[in-house]
DNA sequence: CCCACTTAAGCAACGCTGTTGCCAAAGTGC
DNA sequence: GCACTTTGGCAACAGCGTTGCTTAAGTGGG
């Protein structure tokens, strides 16, 4: 590690705060504070970002007996970034500005059986029509654009930006959608599962920059985005995740994917004949597993099926949590809670896959 | 992060790379090449290392037509680290030098029992008479030691040093093991699990600066030691690794844990009817749910059990994760070995629980 | 044997980092 | 209005890795 990148580590650093500080900004004494750094140190880090017009000042706090403290703040329109969520049957696209702000949004019905041209294309005209073609602000000023996140389900290659496999559609395996999607766009692409950019964004969002939690997700299928240590979890293959056949019942009921006893088979054939506690009581046993092997500090539960029955899940999950903890006499249980962000979440997070990583987070 | 801890950081690459070459050395240009510093960079760290007795030059390679490269080699009595291994009925302590080489080892029988203060005596006294009282090599020079890592098994406190509980011992439930033996004996000590310090010991030796893998342990108990990118993973309050107790039967045989379908209850009664092959199936489920969820490169298997029956062990768990992969489409599963170290290696582990730091290993 | 060539590694100067010492700016409060 | 407190920039500095050059120590052809 050389001086340069010593340089681009702390401004991460003092850039993470700032964002944190959102639009009340914090200041500069306060920023060297919780970096480490000296005042000194840091007047110096964010004169740059000054200059390049990242950071802004913004009024000042009142005076505790001497001069008061000038306020910065992170300038939102310096940059953004595309968060696109292709899901089933859906596409959801935003604009997202340097705090994580969504400036715009698109929503279109989506065929991810129309063939990989037509929906690489249509999905490259909703980015272009989000965020103007040529790419400008509404002011007329050009919008700096960091480049495109997209999020998806099935198992897929992140560093590569390669898909292995959607469930149910065999044509798109091996597609290198990352390279054809940056091709047609002319901009930086990323590419993730849609479990991974949704606990992006609630690592980014929500959790401190040394957070460790899960987020379970259960819609059409099952799978859980892993935050160890502020960083998502994605594994040696970026594989890691793959939650939903995670065997619960040796010689269960068979699963579509060959085994049996996979959480996501039982889990989902409880909800469809209406045993939602015998669906939260399962997903409690598998999670527990999950809570018990890797210690996180919260589970967090999110999807369309989770939507559906909110407080249910909650409930029943924690409950089996909780009646392990006090088993094995712990202080006190992992606290389950619904996953922020909602329906958009995901999108969001996949913008974040471009925007974390200038603040220090999300892949260490 | 200021200068001081760019130069620690770049002088751990440096080190690390001269004990991963071991005696054989490295040239000053390979060390250039490896940690991406200059040429010049590495000779400035190096002469300090010199300088503090850390490392020594030892003999030239080939000439391939020109001056030929000055061979490095780490010092190994620069520095050395006592590990001790508590075990339920045997205590193994090992003097560890900086290459972490075994340099004395003793063993002793062990009633965790007795209590407290007589355990913790009698541990103490190991140590001494390992270490030389006052410490001092062989040869009559100060025995420059590090301090002393403890494993023992049982969910406990990494960060603070107290033990949570012992199966079976509740007297030790909340013993600050690592303040009071740091005050008897003088030294820092450091307190883990037993998995973790196997884990490390593999992480340290066998393994680059950035795998990831699991070291499964089935003895008396069923735990995990988990490596995940190049460093032990232990979890917001340090008691991930919890993978007995990992339900893997719905509503399974009791477990003395007060759950049902226990990965432990299931595996050690097949292993007491004498059923190799089941044990190893079940084992190889609950793998290859860790497998799937945490995407690692290598399964390790280790333990008084599996060294019992190794091949079996191997060959079952494996046969359960290749099919599982095959289901997947995975290009190819992932590997199941015997942990390498054996019956030491716990100890091993313990010591290296404060050599690994100095090398930019363990704990990140 | 000598001399041109190659490769390794140290010396010196440099640019840049965060740090320290100092001072001007901008408030409060008696 | 003046003493005091606090903020934050300026200037000098120590220390990091980098660059340019020199010296050391080999090989190999004539």
């Amino acid at each position: 590690m050389n001086l340069g990148a010593l340089r681009s580590h702390n401004t991460a650093l003092v850039l993470d705060l700032l964002r944190t500080a959102g639009p009340s900004g914090i200041s500069r004494l306060e920023l060297a504070e919780r970096t480490g750094l000296t005042p000194q140190a840091v007047s110096k880090i964010t004169a740059r970002l000054r200059l390049d017009g990242l950071v802004a000042e913004a009024g000042r706090r009142a005076s505790t007996g001497g001069k008061p403290r000038t306020v910065l703040r992170l300038v939102p329109e310096a940059g953004h970034a595309v968060g696109l969520h292709l899901d089933r049957d859906e596409l959801t696209a935003v604009l997202c500005d340097l705090t994580g702000a969504v400036v715009a949004e698109r929503r279109a019905p989506l065929d991810l059986g129309a063939g990989a041209d037509t929906v690489v294309e249509g999905a490259a005209r909703e980015v272009e029509a989000l965020s103007g073609s040529p790419l400008a602000l509404p002011g007329g000023s050009p919008l700096a654009l960091l480049g495109v996140g997209v999020a998806l389900p099935g198992p897929l290659d992140h560093t590569r930006g390669v898909l292995h496999r959607v469930t149910g559609f065999p044509e798109w395996s091996g597609f290198p959608l990352r390279d054809v999607l940056a091709r047609r766009l002319g901009t930086a692409v990323v590419v993730d599962k849609d479990t991974n950019a949704a606990a992006l964004d609630v690592a980014v969002r929500g959790a401190g920059p040394s957070a460790s939690f899960a987020c379970l997700h259960l819609g059409t299928g099952l799978g859980a985005g892993l935050v160890l240590g502020g960083t998502v979890h994605r594994g040696a293959r970026t594989g890691a995740g793959e939650f939903g056949h995670q065997v619960v019942q040796l010689d269960g009921p068979p699963c579509e994917c060959g085994n049996r006893g996979c959480v996501e088979a039982l889990c989902l054939a409880a909800v469809d004949r209406g045993d939602v506690a015998g669906a939260a009581r399962v997903l409690g046993v598998a999670a527990a597993n999950l809570v018990a092997l890797l210690d996180i500090d919260v589970l967090l539960l999110g999807g369309r099926t989770v939507a559906a029955h909110e407080e249910e899940f909650v409930r029943g999950v924690g409950a089996v949590i909780e009646e392990r903890a006090r088993r094995e006499g712990a202080d006190r249980a992992v606290p389950v809670r619904v996953a922020p962000g909602g329906a958009r979440g995901v999108a969001e997070g996949a913008a974040q896959l471009l925007l974390a990583p200038l603040f220090g987070r999300g892949d260490g």
